[in-house]
RNA sequence: GGGCGCAUAGCUCAGCCGGUUAGAGUGCUGCCCUCACAUGGCAGAGGUCGAAGGUUCGAGUCCUUCUGUGCCCACCA
């Protein structure tokens, strides 16, 4: 045991505890009549991820529970994998092919699938490895990823069966459009973003009225070219006479109505608006309302297209400001406003969003939200903390159709074929498996469709594709009948811990799934945890160079102080800077040194942790009952934060007691009663079970620890959770304990104040008026005596006459430390007098509290009573400081 | 434009149901390299709990308004 080194050496340690856990696979979970299932599916990074501090807390969250639910004797799962991430994985690679000069058009759909799972292969699993080293507990063997043959087939079965329920349609509509992916996007993928831009006052000439026209404001002038109509509100005084009138377009000549609308706002701008239904969702809705022209001016990467005639050719951008400039020099523009508005961007590649009139395919979503706001409201599903179910209700409350077919190559291929024998529109074929010939005129010449479903299409199965559904049932060979057992076992699974950033994306929507599919919520709680930003509050990122990489600090503080220091800030958002981990740092070398200490003086054989146990409570001394009440309530503390998700406050709780009180105080008494067998059992027993209390917020030093203890040969991850112990939770003893150490705390103060050099000894006398006071005094002499360096102790019933004595008051007890000439009296009178002048405050405030009827009437009578013993208190500490005072003449 | 947070010691944050003298870490000051740990020990200084009202016997804690700050949502072109 002597070559415990006096640091914690993580980097040896923790691969090799890494490697052991996987390789034992004692974090497999399955099917367990005998065990009660705890299980949580991880948020699947994504395959092009790498690991950023969020995945660390968010992980070391899930860690956690899992650990301790594991201990608890759950039978648990925490399922493993990863996201295809479509556009983001093809993104990269199309980055690849760029460097060989490539596009992927170039190389056709088979090269980049081929390619694409060759990346993934090669890849895939840098992630899944970065969490290995966290130290997270995952069911690693069942490791999933969104496209696996049997996923995809979950993925299909639940296509058509949307679709046959007629909840999956297509159909042409303004969706949000990434020029530079060149596919659709749902909503959620549209980031806003404030922006400083202009508006845009346009004279439209009237058709008949020669030199008359309209002025209509836009913040996208180049969008005029597809105008095919001018708006303005029925009501409109301004505007009445215009209603039905024929207006030129500039520049295009397109001969274009004035409708009445009554979306328009006569507030805004004008109060007339320029009507460009294939750019503009709104414009869209008017231009059906209406039945308008949709002319789209634009290609699919945004170089306006035939219809923009003279400006065909030319990017969004430059066309907008080609048309201000003809605006201009036509004398048509009439002012231009500065103007911030949100744009939306795609969430990828940050390029600005163009509402685009396209034929995609969609998801009717109110139907499917129903049941889940349900849910919710019946509070089978609870958010932590609990402000977020609101963001939730509202959201889906107002929720729209999911636009899901993306034209990309990555991902679940839509399953719909199109017969080309048969009338446009009866002629999709939608099934699981590539159809020999269409049903209806038994043609074979079928063309799938070409798009790929949102990643999140997929995502959104995740909690129970991912235990097999849906192959439960149909078939019963031994294998399947494994993975039905599993899944009905493991489903539903309970917490769901995430970033407040995926409540759309993801969380809603896999709640309606699993009410969809499985017909039951796919979990009970969730966990929505901080934002983890750089100390200026700037999210981390990249690009900003801000990023805090977790690598990084498990190689310099080790993955124990990385997870132990992101819980600790997780109460709310968290502000990281480098210096944040040296808490975990410093705590782990601390339980590791701790460890020393007891190790080093405790040899193998003498190591009984029971044996404090058969010892009447009675004759234990006062730290031992001290430190088993301390622990006990601890324990109970500490489970109760967990199972309540305040993770900060458990660690604060574990930070406390294993330092605060085991180290400062325990051991610090004890390190000279190792020979004395009922203190070294409980100093041992200690140890022992606060390692399994902390081995869930950090597996590696507890593991360690565990292992050099050498007790039970299966590792600290699968032993049992610490049984309660409320025999031993001792109010008394906590008390009495705190009375001494404030005593000490006070004295050695004195010793700090008159420079008493450490290793000098001093005398001391002690008196108190109250007879049990006095026992507990002289039950701890010894106590007293080591921990301040006392010669001689005198326990009196008072003090002797003050000859250079420096003196005080904890409670009811006074001391006095003859000192001798190196106290100047002065000092010492100031002293006290301030102590005197505190209480004397505290003292006014009580009594007059005490003496309002009202709060005699109306406060509990504990609180009175309370009140009325801490005042009897003061008042004897009063006196006390009194004779004290009058002592010093 | 709506909605939601946050504001407590120099800094980062705890403070659950309103009830003793508001806590911790870090930084700072002083003393200690005492044979587990200087990534340590002991002791200390430091707060009118953002502002103003209100409810209450009693408010950091509940309510209202305001100020500052952060986030989310939204089809005012």
């Amino acid at each position: 045991m002597n070559e415990l080194p006096p640091r914690f050496i993580f980097n040896d340690i923790e691969p090799n505890w890494c490697s052991l856990w996987e390789n034992t696979n004692i974090f497999h979970g399955s099917a367990n009549p005998a065990k009660k299932p705890y299980s949580i599916v991880i948020p699947p990074p994504n395959v092009t991820g790498i690991l950023h501090m969020g995945h660390a807390l968010n992980n070391t969250l899930q860690d956690i529970i899992i650990r301790y639910k594991r201990m608890q004797g759950h039978e648990t799962c925490w399922m493993p994998g990863t996201d295809h991430a479509g556009i983001a994985t093809q993104n990269v690679v199309e980055r690849q092919l760029a460097q060989e000069g490539k596009t992927r058009y170039d190389i056709g759909r088979e090269e980049m699938l081929a390619r694409l799972w060759k990346w993934k292969e090669e890849y895939g699993g840098t992630i899944i490895n970065q969490l290995k080293k966290l130290g997270s507990s995952c069911d690693w063997a069942r490791t999933r990823f969104t496209m696996d043959d049997d996923y995809s087939d979950a993925v299909k079965e639940v296509f058509v069966r949307l679709y046959e329920k007629g909840l999956i349609y297509r159909g042409r509509y303004i969706i949000n459009w990434c020029p530079r992916c060149q596919t659709a996007l749902s909503d959620e993928e549209a980031e806003h973003r404030e922006q400083q831009g202009a508006l845009y006052y346009i004279r439209y000439p009237l058709k008949n009225d020669a030199g008359q026209y309209v002025i209509v404001a836009t913040t996208r002038p180049e969008t005029m070219l597809g105008d095919t109509a001018v708006a303005v509100h029925p009501e409109d005084p301004r505007y009445q006479h215009l209603i039905g009138q024929t207006i030129t377009l500039p520049i295009i000549k397109r001969d274009i109505p004035v409708v009445a609308d009554a979306f328009v706002d006569p507030a805004f701008g004008t109060g007339a608006v320029k009507v460009t239904p294939a750019h503009d969702p709104n414009d869209f809705e008017i231009g059906t309302r209406h039945k308008l022209a949709f002319v789209n001016i634009m290609h699919a990467d945004a170089v306006l297209n035939e219809a923009a005639g003279d400006f065909s050719g030319l990017d969004r951008f430059e066309a907008r400001e080609a048309i201000i400039e003809t605006l201009k020099e036509l004398k048509l523009l009439e002012k231009v406003e500065p103007h911030t508005h949100a744009v939306g961007h795609c969430y990828r590649c940050h390029t600005v969003v163009e509402p685009y009139l396209s034929q995609q395919w969609f998801v009717k979503m109110k139907p499917l939200a129903e049941p889940a706001v349900q849910a919710v409201r019946e509070g089978k599903i609870k958010f932590t903390p609990e402000r977020w179910t609101k963001v939730y209700l509202n959201w889906m409350e107002n929720i729209r159709d999911w636009c899901i077919s993306r034209q990309i190559w990555w991902g679940h291929r839509i399953p719909v074929w199109y017969c080309q024998d048969c009338e446009e529109g009866q002629n999709i074929i939608v099934s699981k498996t590539t159809p020999a010939s269409c049903p209806r005129c038994q043609s074979s010449r079928l063309i799938q469709d070409e798009d790929v479903l949102d990643t999140w299409f997929s995502s959104w199965l995740w909690p129970f594709a991912t235990f097999g559904w849906p192959r439960q049932g149909e078939t019963t060979d031994d294998q399947i009948n494994e993975v039905n057992n599993d899944l009905s076992f493991f489903y539903p699974t309970k917490a769901l811990f995430t970033a407040s950033e995926i409540i759309f994306f993801w969380v809603a929507r896999m709640i309606m799934a699993g009410l969809e599919f499985m017909g039951e919520i796919p979990f009970s709680d969730v966990y929505i945890h901080g934002t983890v930003r750089d100390a200026q509050g700037r999210k981390m990122s990249k690009s900003l160079g801000n990023a805090i990489d977790p690598l990084e600090i498990i190689k310099e503080y080790g993955a124990d102080a990385l997870r132990f220091s992101l819980i600790i800030n997780s109460g709310q958002d968290l502000y990281i800077s480098k210096e944040k981990f040296e808490i975990g740092r410093n705590f782990a070398n601390k339980i590791w040194n701790a460890c020393r200490l007891v190790l080093l003086n405790i040899p193998p054989e003498k190591r009984d942790p029971e044996f404090f146990q058969t010892l009447e409570k009675e004759q234990m001394d006062l730290p031992s009952r001290w430190i088993l009440s301390r622990f006990y309530t601890t324990l109970s503390h500490v489970s109760q934060a967990i199972e309540t998700y305040r993770f900060s406050e458990a660690e604060n709780l574990i930070y406390e007691f294993f330092w605060k009180n085991y180290c400062d105080w325990y051991l610090e008494i004890n390190k000279a009663n190792f020979n004395n067998a009922g203190i070294s059992s409980i100093i041992f027993f200690i140890l022992e079970q606060s390692i399994h209390l902390i081995h869930p917020f950090m597996p590696f030093v507890t593991e360690e620890i565990w292992d050099q203890i050498k007790r039970n040969p299966k590792p600290l991850s699968v032993q049992a959770w610490p049984g309660h112990g409320p025999q031993w939770e001792d109010q008394k003893a906590e008390d009495d304990m705190q009375l001494l150490i404030d005593l000490i705390t006070d004295i050695r103060n004195v010793r700090a104040q008159w420079r008493i050099k450490p290793q000098q000894e001093i005398d001391c006398f002690l008196s108190s008026q109250d007879e049990t006071q006095t026992a507990l005094l002289q039950d701890n002499a010894s106590l007293l005596k080591t921990s301040l360096k006392i010669r001689n102790l005198q326990i009196a019933e008072s003090l002797p006459k003050n000859e250079g004595n420096s003196t005080g008051v904890v409670k009811n007890v006074t001391f006095a430390i003859p000192l001798g000439n190196i106290i100047d009296v002065h000092e010492e009178q100031l002293r006290l007098q301030k102590q005197h002048a505190e209480i004397e405050k505290l003292i006014l405030n009580l009594t007059k509290r005490l003496q309002n009827d009202s709060f005699i009437q109306k406060a509990p009578a504990d609180v009175v009573e309370k009140e009325k013993n801490r005042l009897q208190e003061l008042e004897n500490k009063q006196q006390d400081i009194k004779k004290l005072l009058a002592s010093l003449g």
